[in-house]
RNA sequence: CGGGGCGUAGCGCAGCUUGGUUAGCGCGCCUGCUUUGGGAGCAGGAGGCCGCGGGUUCAAAUCCCGCCUCCCCGACCA
């Protein structure tokens, strides 16, 4: 009967409460291979709900999913110097295979810039064939040092999209919109994360990108989480595997072309943005499970009444199980709120008694006694509120813990429990030097309006840097 | 690669200093009964190449030598 800890609060060591998440909500395991993550179906369950989502959209932005091989030639990273030599450290390469020792060593894919810009090369023959827009939904290898369930690992599940164009301006305004339109609605509509929007400083640009974007959301203890990145490739890619078409003068040009990802950090950003104590809490619209209705107790009545419930709500398009009632009861609601149900909704005898039943909401623990006829409206106007509240609670969140400074040595200062926001101008490439002594990275360079900049050469621009996963 | 630590049941650990024959504890798991409105109780039970290899000894989880692994801190990334 005695309550005890089950997670470890988050101000005690929110690591240890992000592992314990992790393990107690049955969402991942660690894989017999350093670095590698085995995601369980509940895990599985939140990332499909994620992929729809994000595939969704980006059908809506007229790219269209295609496949292409795990396995890459070495030789096809030795193209484009800057993207080689930033993918080195991390590639898995096989060199023995089929018994044998290989003539070319084959590249297990970190990222598929390479292999896609051949075929593209292949494909794209006149100004008629562009824009061409594909993504791929596939896993990705990069040997990882430092690696994190969700955060960081070995292999890990993303979409890579990949477009070519015929001018600069074409698909510039391409990456943005997917910047935009995609990810960035995304997190706001769905995962309930406000993110910055801006551009990577070079430092931190994509290996062989004339600029990179970045959606950088702010987790409960303060850190940054880049949730996606959009690139602008200028014509590096193109050079290197002779993307050319021809104008309507006939004449070849070199196509521009794009990349984008976004990948299962997702999940962990969706941990630790929205988690408390008692472990995870769900966006209405990505929880497998948006309400389950609990019965007090294992009796035909109670069971029979849950059923009703679950019926009714199933019809009204709620996603719901019911948790019959074995073992304790107190066990049982512990390890839903562990799983981040948004509404559990309590059915016991006392409450069939007077036609009513208890709902409590996940995310601000509000716990309503409805009658059973207006349940149904009332469930999904809770739902519909709690995807609101999050988002706001985040917003919140974030705003507070963003601040405002003058110099480098007040950004490491605010850095230590959050975000600072101040003139790139007072940091520059010395000014990250210095950060990074204190683990500290720009995040991402914005217009003073917080908008996108077209170049890290825009004048007046603001960074925000902050310590990150 | 440099510094620090760990390896004993599915998970978390004790035992090692000072060797001693059936290797323990908590959680979890199985069976039964009683329970069930905030992680239930009792009883019974299953589960171990004590990281690997060698050595010392009548006897090694324990002492010695070698190796391996994983974890934590300093250079990259969705």
């Amino acid at each position: 009967m005695a309550s005890q800890t089950v997670l470890t609060p988050q101000a005690d060591d929110f690591p240890r409460w992000y592992q314990d998440v992790v393990a107690k909500a049955e969402m991942a395991d660690n894989g017999p291979v350093r670095g590698t993550m085995v995601i369980r179906p509940y895990g599985y369950a939140i990332w499909e709900r994620i992929q729809s989502a994000v595939d969704a959209r980006i059908k809506q932005a007229g790219a269209q999913n295609a496949y292409f091989p795990l396995f890459i030639p070495q030789s096809y990273f030795e193209r484009e110097a800057k993207h080689v030599e930033g993918f080195s450290p991390e590639l898995a390469v096989v060199t023995y295979a089929g018994g044998e020792e290989l003539a070319e060593p084959v590249v297990v894919r970190p990222t598929s810039e390479t292999v896609i810009g051949e075929f593209m090369a292949k494909w794209i023959q006149s100004y008629r064939d562009l824009p061409l827009l594909l993504n791929q939904w596939a896993n990705v290898v990069r040997w990882e040092l430092r690696p994190r369930l969700f955060l960081r690992s070995s292999e890990f599940l993303w979409q890579e999209g990949h477009t070519a164009h015929a001018s600069f301006e074409d698909a510039a305004a391409y990456a943005r919109m997917i910047h935009a339109e995609v990810y960035d609605d995304f997190l706001e509509k769905v995962m309930a994360i406000p993110s910055y929007l801006g551009i990577k400083p070079a430092s931190e640009r994509f290996a062989g990108a004339i600029n990179s974007m970045t959606a950088e959301g702010m987790m409960r203890d303060g850190k940054a989480l880049q949730l996606a990145t959009s690139h602008e490739l200028g014509q590096n890619f193109a050079k290197a595997f002779d993307i050319y078409f021809q104008n309507e003068e006939g004449q070849a040009e070199l196509c521009y072309t794009t990349s984008w990802g976004s990948s299962t950090r997702y999940v962990g950003g969706l941990i630790m943005a929205h988690g408390d104590d008692n472990g995870l809490v769900l966006p209405p619209q990505l929880a497998p499970t948006q309400a389950v209705v609990v019965a007090v107790r294992d009796e035909a009545d109670v069971n029979d009444a849950c059923a009703r419930v679950a019926r009714d709500l199933t019809a009204a398009g709620v996603r719901v199980v019911v948790d019959r009632g074995r073992g304790s009861f107190g066990r049982r609601i512990t390890d839903w709120e562990i799983k981040g149900v948004p509404l559990r909704i309590e059915v016991g005898p006392r409450d069939l008694a007077q036609g009513v039943v208890s709902v409590v909401r996940r995310d601000n623990g509000e716990k309503l006694t409805l009658p059973l006829d207006s349940l149904r409206q009332h469930a999904i106007e809770m739902l519909d509120a709690m995807q609101s509240n999050m988002l706001e609670a985040a917003l919140k969140f974030r705003d507070g813990a963003t601040y405002d400074v003058k110099t480098v040595g007040e950004a490491i200062e605010a850095a230590q429990e959050g975000f600072a926001r101040l003139s790139w101008d007072s940091v520059g490439p010395h000014g990250e030097a210095v950060l990074k002594t204190d683990a500290i990275t720009v995040r991402c360079l914005q217009r003073a309006d917080g908008s996108m900049p077209d170049s890290d050469t825009e004048k007046n621009l603001v960074c925000i840097v902050a310590k990150s996963y």
